[in-house]
DNA sequence: CGCTTTTGACCCGCGC
DNA sequence: GCGCGGGTCAAAAGCG
């Protein structure tokens, strides 16, 4: 925990060969990392994988760790969609909010969406080129996940129609969305799963709303200041700071999330 | 029957 | 060098 696998960026393969030699290559270098964060209900925890939405791709849980200092444990998923695929995401619950899901997406995937896809009315490019695990466009791969939580939101926006009588208190804490420039780039998205149309509209049964979309730049401040007591329940959170995103990613996420889905841009 | 999930074990990186 | 924690593999079980 102390060291928390900080992951380093590094131009290296990301899980090219997993288990080429001795089935444990992989360093603990990422390459690129998208960490989302989606509000789900309570309800959730009843729904099978926990709510997690089913997005174009098909995800195949390879493994689930319980987490230091959160009592929840985090999933470990990797694409079915296509074999070669190296995309993968890790799925956990805040420590202190069941109702919020932590979804971090690493690499990309490097085929095109299934049929599906072509369904939806995003401007979704197949990007096949690039053999991607260590070199992603970020653009591309902000692309692909956002396809991603779009359908999600809307899947489970139906599912349920909204719960989380979130705890109290413990908001702020839950969002600490950040990242940290240095390790290796990650994208902080946040997604109210609850009623994704309905923020600013009417923000309302719950702080949360606020919090996340408003409070937002505060998150860091408050995360600075809460360290000195919170520094256990802010583990996760300490080594995501600020990250320049690309001004694509941006405007991409952007367009896309207009309402629903506040990408923290520090800058 | 094939695919997915579950679960324990293994390996690796990092901090002390 | 050791221990801790995280990430992945692989076999078994479950499900459609």
């Amino acid at each position: 925990m102390d060291s928390n696998a900080s992951p380093q960026l590094e131009s290296e393969e990301a899980s090219s060969e997993l288990k080429s030699e001795t089935q444990a290559s992989k360093k603990r270098k990422m390459v690129q990392k998208t960490v989302v964060a989606v509000r789900i209900g309570e309800n959730v925890s009843k729904m099978k994988n926990e709510g997690l939405p089913s997005d174009f791709w098909s995800w195949r849980k390879y493994g689930q760790k319980p987490i230091k200092g959160s009592p929840y444990p985090r999933g470990y998923y990797r694409c079915s969609t296509s074999k070669g695929c190296s995309a993968k995401k890790q799925v956990e619950r805040c420590r202190t909010d069941a109702s919020m899901l932590i979804i971090t997406y690493t690499s990309t995937h490097n085929h095109p969406g299934p049929t599906s896809l072509s369904t939806t009315n995003l401007s979704q490019q197949p990007k096949e080129s690039e053999t991607e695990e260590t070199t992603e466009d970020p653009t591309v791969t902000s692309k692909e996940e956002d396809q991603q939580e779009q359908i999600e939101e809307e899947e489970m926006n139906k599912k349920h129609n909204h719960n989380v009588s979130s705890d109290e208190g413990i908001n702020e804490e839950n969002f600490h969305y950040l990242q940290s420039p240095i390790r290796c780039s990650e994208n902080i998205i946040i997604i109210d799963q609850e009623d994704p149309f309905k923020l600013n509209t009417e923000k309302s049964h719950d702080r949360i709303d606020n919090l996340v979309l408003e409070e937002e730049p505060l998150c860091y401040a408050q995360l600075k200041n809460l360290s000195d007591s919170k520094s256990e329940e802010l583990d996760f959170f300490d080594e995501l700071e600020e990250l320049p995103m690309p001004s694509s990613f941006l405007q991409f996420t952007r367009s896309i999330f207009s309402d629903e889905r506040i990408p923290v841009a520090p800058s």
